[in-house]
Order: structure tokens, then C-alpha cells, then sequence
DNA sequence: CAAAGTTTCGCAAGCGCTTGCGTAAATTCC
DNA sequence: GGAATTTACGCAAGCGCTTGCGAAACTTTG
């Protein structure tokens, strides 16, 4: 049996409400006393049951930071920003993945509602909101919303600028002569994916580029659908002449493809992919491509996250980050 | 405030032991009550407190995943097929990641200790066992470790055998007429990491080459250490003609500090790399390598570990696992 | 139809901790 | 040195749930 609150009080010849006093630092306990405690529990080392700790004091420390997709590099570096920023504030931080699973997504809620976490971080996901904001317990549980849009601004969210990400990046493949740019990306119907779209035909638009929506395709996100979309692609009517893909893992599946085809970047097409990771610079041609703001992602969701915990703030704070177009060879018209 | 047990019970009108038993699936309640229960249970959208039911039963029926490094792509495939495993047995997963820091690794293993989750799975870290063997907790917990070796064979484990994969790309290597070999792995010290050098020592003995310990580097985990490892080793007084590099992210470093200086796989220096992961395909030329069983160290860990929590099986289980040499063109000799 | 068995349910203790409140002891003040 | 504070500590309730036990209601037997 594990040692109990109760047994150091014993050990110590005190009582348990002391104990409990001196291990959290609290005060009205003598300075003696409480070093004798300390000693005691160090001796046996005792470890507190966290849950009977939660269940009473009604917080637990720690957070939840629940994610969509853990293949994606850029999603890590967001949770390493986060963990870190936790970690200077005394909060632990538990990650879950739900694969995208709206299934268990709520399991993963229930860390929440029960109070198990004092608070949660989303990452992604295109289930947006619905089941959540339905659920009355959102008023009421402190939720931060990271490049997750919901329908209605209900929730404080941290967004990557996805529509001026794209914009930046037709810009410059405008300017390099590139014609026929296809835009890769996911399910039309998404939130997130409409504001890629909008970004992406403003730019046409603007730099006088005729728009033509069979260059816009729609994939899942991982690496096998890049790959698919550019065997389907090269099968088309239209042929592009370089692609932006907006996400990481479909970026490489259609690199991949590419270079299968026995095709050359950027000379038959030029690629911008997403998310400045491991891969990118090893890939040949180095990858040009959106560079998602993570680092602060991650800051600013915690900060939020946080201040919504101790209700410094009230929900519906949006914070955009924009993200930098880092240009690589991959991009770069040998034309020019 | 929450909606309780209590309230259900209450508005039910039958008490709260009853709520429990039929929320619980429990024998003991009448079809009539379980379902009127069930149904204002639904109705009243109640969530029971989970750190409530964890202390009353004394099971959590969630499992922590402590993982040394979250950038590793293979890890992170191995806690997927965790979790894959895991939903099958109605166990819930969280994920923590250390970062290599002995600190957190403490600091989560609390929730182990605490009673937050009935039982946890460690992969990689090297800061083996010492402070875990010594914790008295180590005998009543249940623990799986993965890819780590203990200084005792105290803890059930499931193990990739990187001496015999080791072995395996040597002697590939030597085939293909490779002379000088270089192992880029981590340091000395770590059991892991001798593993590997017996594993390099006995195949080019058995190969006929020379052994020659200044081709023998160590490094930190990370991309920068592949790279920089390179340049040190083109400084040096060796130059080999081939590499292993056994970590993942390393290897990308190392081949891209290759293609920086000039110089061209398999033609300049063959490379033999670690774990067959989204980038391994991609890279230019694809990357021979040893590929982790990744869906069997998962499913392995996973399965011991919840015959622990059940106590149909004793510690110091140990499962040893083959990686798989994958021979692509980064290895192929072109005089052969 | 009474005895025996079975079901259904409530009572109450308890899981390990926190915290408001009250009292005894130690400290301060004039 | 006695009243007024302040400090140190214990008491006990309570967090929301589970579970062993016993009582009442119901069903089955010969």
C-alpha cells in the first residue's frame, strides 16, 4: 500500500491538516514542525495521490494539450513551445492524440470535463466545434483553440494567417512566371481550407493570374494523398506548372511523386510546401515554403490558456500570426 | 458547477450507490431503474469526475506514454501503435514527453506514483533505470520499457536489437565493398549505445575489416549533431567511405552535411540510416535503412503491460526485436 | 401457501486530500 | 503583567465516487 497523507501525520504526531499545510507551502505552520514534517515525508518518500489532491482542491496543474495529428513535425515543435512555456508557470503538461478521431476527441474532453486537466489546448482538427460548443460545459472550461477556426468566434483561438501565407506565396510564384499555380490542399468544406482558398484567389487575382478551380485539389493530409494527387494531377486537362501544398505531410508524399514521374523542381514544377521542418532542407531541391509561426503559437496559446485558468480574461481573444515565406530553390524559375 | 452523482441520484430518485451500478454497467440494478437512470444520466449531459472514480476504485484506467524525444518519427509511430492497442482494451492514453530531461521524467512518473494512471510505458531516454530501480515504487507499478536497457534486467522490456541490425548493415556494407565504415551513434557510455559498437565490432571482425575505434563517433541526437558531425569527420585524420548513422533525425543531418560539402551519395560516402520514416523515400538518393519494428515494439509494450496491471505476469520480461535492413540506393556501390 | 432463494436497492464507510473555523499557545503592546 | 494580537495547530466536513453489507421486495419451489 502506498503511504498516505494520514501516516505521515501519524509518524509525525501531528495532524493531517498540518501536514498537508507544510507540503504545500502553506502558511500557519511553525517552522519547526514543518521541517520535521518535510523530513518525515522525504524519508518515506511519500507522494501525494493526485487525484485525491484534485478532487479536493479542485485543480490538478496540470493541462491538456489535445492534438489532431502527431505526424505532423510542425504540431510538435508547437506542443515543445508549450511544454516549455508550461513548465516556467508550474504546469505539467499530458498530450493526446486523436488521429483525427472525433470519437476521441471527446474520450480526450472528458480529461477536462472532469476535471483532470484545469485546462486544454487544441491543436488542429477540422471537427470544428460543433459537439464543443454545443456542450454546455464550454462556458465554464478553460479552452485555447490553435489554427482551429469555429464557426462562430466562440472560443479564444491562436490562427496562423493561412489566407496571407498562401497569398505571399502565389505572389512569388507570380513573380518567378509561374502560370498555372495549383493549390493543394484539404477538404473544401473546412473552415481552415476556405481561407486558403480565399487567400489563394485574391493573389491570382491580383497579379493579373487567371483562376481556374481545377487547379485547386482537395486531399487528406497525409503523405500517400500528396503522392496520389500528382499522379491524378498529370492525368488532368490542366497541367500545372508549380504547386503550393499546405501541408507537411502531403508536401512530401507530392515531392515524392514528382521525382517518380521522373520530373524536375523546380524546372517542370516549382513547389511551395508548408511548415519549415527536418525534412525540408534535405529534400532536393531545398523546399521553398510557408514557414508556420510555431514557436509562438505555442506561447500565445499558453498565455491565453492561462490567463483564462485564473479568469484574467474573458473567452473570444483571437490572436493571428502570419507566416514567413522562407524561399528556397525549389521556387525558383530558371528563367529569371 | 457540475452536475453530480448526486443530482443524478436525487432526480432519479434512488440512491447514489444505484447511479453508480447502473452508470457502471454493474449487476444489481433493475432494467426499469438502470434505464430511467440512464436516461436522465444522458439528459442532464453527466460527466462522472474521473478523479472521484479513480480514487474510489483505485484504477484510471488510463496509461502514460513517457517518451524521451518527440521528434523522433519512429517514436512516434510506436506510441500510434500504442494507442491503437490500447483503444482495443478500453484503456486511454497520455502522452508525456521529457525531452530527455531526468527532471520531467521524475515529474511524470508522479502520475504513476499518484495513482493518475494505472500503468506506464517508457520509450528511449537514456538515464536508465537509476533513480527508477532505486524508487520503491518500482516493484508495485506497472512499468514496460522500450528501447531502454536497464543496468538490471529489473523491468519487463521490449528491446530492438541494434547489435544485430548493426551487424546487419555492416556486413551489407562490406558486400558492396565498403572498407572504412563509420558508426555515427550516441554516447559510449549508454547501454543502448554499446550495443550497437559490439554489434559494428563483431560484423567487420567477421567481415575482415580493420577496426579502427576513431571511426567510432558520438553525438547528440538532433539534426545539428549530424551535420556537425560530418565536418568533423572530413577534418579528421580518416576519412571512411561509409556511414551508419543510427538515429533518425541525426541521419538527416548527416546527409545533408553531406550534399552541403559537395559531395555525393553512395558515390563519395555510402550512408546506412535509422528507421524508415516519411523522409527515408524522399531524400536524394532514398536511404538504406534499418527500420524499426515499430508496430510490434508498440503492440508488445502494450500487451505486457496491461498483463502487469492484471498481475498475470511477473516482471523482467524481456522481448527482443530485429530491425529490418532496407536496402535502397544511398548503400549500392557504384564499382559493383 | 410457507419456506427458501433471488433480485433490487439503500445505507454508510471510505478513497486521500484540502480548507474554513475555532481554540490554545506564543507574542506583542502599553 | 494583563489585554490584545498574532501564530500554530487540530477538528471535521467535504470533494464525487465505489462497494460491502443488509433489508425489503419479489420469485421460485414442494
Amino acid at each position: 500500500m502506498q503511504i498516505t497523507l494520514k501516516d505521515i501525520a501519524r509518524m509525525a504526531d501531528v495532524a493531517e491538516s498540518t501536514v498537508s499545510r507544510a507540503l504545500n507551502d502553506k502558511p500557519g505552520v511553525g517552522r519547526e514542525t514543518k521541517l520535521k514534517i518535510l523530513k518525515i515525508a522525504k524519508e518515506n518518500n511519500y507522494r501525494p495521490n493526485q487525484l485525491a489532491r484534485g478532487l479536493a482542491a479542485k485543480k490538478t496543474n496540470m493541462l491538456a494539450v489535445i492534438m489532431a495529428e502527431m505526424d505532423s513535425p510542425g504540431n510538435i515543435e508547437i506542443v515543445k513551445s508549450i511544454e516549455k512555456a508550461a513548465e516556467k508557470q508550474g504546469y505539467q503538461i499530458i498530450l493526446c492524440n486523436t488521429n483525427n478521431q472525433e470519437e476521441k476527441e471527446k474520450s480526450y474532453l472528458s480529461l477536462l470535463e472532469s476535471n483532470q486537466v484545469d485546462g486544454a489546448i487544441f491543436i488542429g482538427g477540422k471537427l470544428v466545434g460543433s459537439h464543443l460548443l454545443r456542450a454546455s460545459f464550454s462556458q465554464e472550461n478553460a479552452i485555447v483553440l490553435v489554427n482551429r477556426l469555429a464557426e462562430e468566434n466562440f472560443f479564444t483561438s491562436v490562427l496562423t494567417d493561412y489566407s496571407q501565407g498562401i497569398y505571399r506565396a502565389v505572389e512569388h510564384l507570380g513573380k518567378q512566371g509561374f502560370k498555372k499555380i495549383a493549390l493543394v490542399c484539404g477538404d473544401k468544406d473546412d473552415l481552415i481550407e476556405e481561407e486558403k482558398i480565399s487567400g489563394y484567389k485574391k493573389a491570382l487575382s491580383d497579379a493579373g493570374l487567371e483562376l481556374n478551380d481545377d487547379l485547386i485539389f482537395s486531399t487528406a493530409a497525409d503523405r500517400q494523398a500528396g503522392y496520389d494527387v500528382f499522379l491524378e494531377i498529370i492525368e488532368g486537362d490542366v497541367i500545372p506548372d508549380a504547386f503550393i501544398s499546405t501541408r507537411e505531410l502531403t508536401t512530401i508524399g507530392l515531392v515524392e511523386a514528382i521525382k517518380m514521374g521522373g520530373y524536375f523542381i523546380p524546372d517542370d514544377f516549382a513547389v511551395v510546401g508548408y511548415g519549415d521542418n527536418n525534412l525540408t532542407s534535405v529534400i532536393d531541391p531545398p523546399l521553398t515554403v510557408l514557414s508556420e509561426p510555431v514557436e509562438k503559437l505555442g506561447q500565445y496559446s499558453l498565455e491565453f490558456l492561462l490567463k483564462l485558468i485564473k479568469e484574467e480574461m474573458d473567452s473570444q481573444q483571437i490572436k493571428v500570426l502570419t507566416p514567413e515565406l522562407i524561399i528556397r530553390e525549389s521556387s525558383i524559375s530558371k528563367y529569371n
